[in-house]
RNA sequence: UCCCCAGUAGCUCAGUUGGCAGAGCAGAUGGCUGUUAACCAUCGGGUCCGCGGUUCGAGUCCGUGCUGGGGAGCCA
């Protein structure tokens, strides 16, 4: 879809009228497609009618020029009119049917994990209550809020992962993926949060680490690819406008091998390396976006996988490697936006499962189901979980990740 | 949540040691008409983010609050 130009000649009837037009208003056109004598155009519409439905009135806030996206953002329901934006939605809806084609050509399923869910299933993040008591007037007992008399008689969130639900279903289905709304309540204030995305999470049985990575890189390349042949156009206009190097990286990620390297490795590179980092670097600790980003686009200066992360700083559900020190997790980086995807080959063992939680001090109770999987025909499975607004940024070269969701919720921001 | 920066016309911004509030674009009006985030002329347009303070005098200095941005943490 592109704009074109409408050729209304005065020998229309209601001429006067068009002339009056105002951007942002609304009208019918029909009429004749003509090759268009004008340059930097192949066609436009000779109207034989231009029936006017709205005539915007002067305080319409869009202007016939560039605006900042810091006051695109407050108008937010305006904004998919600019010619930006509304490409950056038509490659949003594209880019969704690709994953959904992706997954489908290789025989995943599309699961729909819960969007409400009974517990903290990863233990990580704060989470946004799901409640129907009167907030105003909480039952109490033994100093603690009672949930019994709540909706589901039990403490209820929104989901921050569809992970748990995924595995289930890949030791049933096989291969599975979720692709689904995610909320996290961090108060988390950067360009790349927000406490409402969308998250693509594949989970395979009979996959380990190696077919987990294989799995996060084809993918990238693939979506990659088709973004640059199926919406060429949309991708011109953010070369063009956000990021003049925008297709030479696409196509560097569509064609490069990922570099993979282990956490431990990468803590010798960056050891080595004569860089001043604000944090130290030392084995044990989590890397940090400094150093994730001198990997990436300084040192190898293309996507990153770097894997067997020490287990002292990952969930219970990652397997525990032969050495007992790492766990089998993996974090794809690429230019500009660090950590795309994150995800681990998990752990299928029942005593090894139940000794990393008694270590993390989890109940196991709570759990009960996860670990019945365990229990009964356990086998070895892989997934990750790849933030589609993060993939967004990547392939339009957007900086902000409030600009390529419609209506992004952050802290203290739930307008529109 | 922490660190840094900013807030002046509808939008993007300038504003000198503290001394009468400015430009471009947009808008309105007229002209022009092969244009695409066009051209020419004229005109209108302000709670200088809010509150408090210093001063003869504050857009400018100080305090505080709010909002936005950049970076960090948490992560996708």
């Amino acid at each position: 879809m592109k704009n074109i130009q409408i050729i209304a000649n005065n020998t229309l009837k209601n001429y006067n009228n068009i002339t009056n037009l105002s951007t942002g208003s609304a009208v019918s056109v029909s009429g004749k497609l003509a090759e268009s004598k004008g340059s930097g155009q192949k066609w436009e519409v000779i109207a034989k009618t231009v029936e006017i439905l709205s005539v915007a009135p002067e305080t319409y806030p869009l202007q016939k020029k560039r605006h900042t996206d810091e006051f695109l953002r407050t108008i937010a329901h305006l904004r998919p009119r600019t010619n930006k934006y509304g490409a950056t939605f038509r490659i949003r809806s594209e880019l969704s049917y690709a994953i959904h084609n992706f997954f489908r050509q290789k025989g995943f399923k599309y699961i729909h994990s819960p969007v409400i869910t009974g517990s903290d299933c990863e233990g990580a993040g704060e989470l946004f209550r799901v409640t129907t008591l009167a907030l105003d007037n909480l039952p109490f007992k033994d100093g603690k809020t009672d949930y019994t008399n709540d909706f589901f008689g039990k403490e209820a969130n929104l989901t921050v992962s569809g992970q748990l639900s995924a595995e289930m279903f890949a030791l049933a289905l096989g291969d599975v993926y979720t692709f689904g709304p995610t909320f996290r309540a961090e108060n988390s204030n950067t360009s790349r949060h927000v406490a409402e995305f969308w998250m693509v999470e594949p989970e395979m049985a009979f996959c380990d680490l190696e077919g987990n990575m294989d799995l996060a890189e084809e993918m990238i390349k693939f979506l990659t690819r088709f973004v640059l042949e199926e919406c060429s156009d949309d991708i011109e206009l953010f070369a063009k406008y956000v990021d003049k190097s925008l297709i030479k990286t696409l196509e560097n990620v569509a064609s490069s091998d990922f570099k993979r390297l282990s956490y431990t490795s990468a803590v010798d590179i960056l050891k080595r390396s004569e860089k001043k980092f604000e944090y130290d670097i030392d084995w044990g600790r989590d890397l940090q976006t400094e150093h994730e980003r001198y990997l990436t686009e300084q040192y190898f200066k293309k996507p990153l996988i770097v894997f067997d992360y020490p287990k002292t700083i990952k969930p219970f559900y990652m397997r525990l490697n032969n050495d007992h020190q790492t766990v089998a997790a993996m974090d794809v980086l690429v230019p500009r936006i660090g950590e795309i995807i994150g995800g681990s080959q998990r752990e299928e063992r029942l005593e090894v499962l139940e000794r990393r939680m008694d270590e993390m001090d989890m109940p196991k109770e709570n759990y009960w189901w996860y670990l019945d999987s365990r229990r009964f025909g356990s086998v070895e499975h892989s997934g990750f979980g790849l933030g589609f607004e993060r993939l967004l940024m990547l392939i339009t070269g957007i900086g902000n990740i409030r600009d390529v969701i419609p209506f992004p919720r952050t802290p203290n921001n739930i307008e529109f």
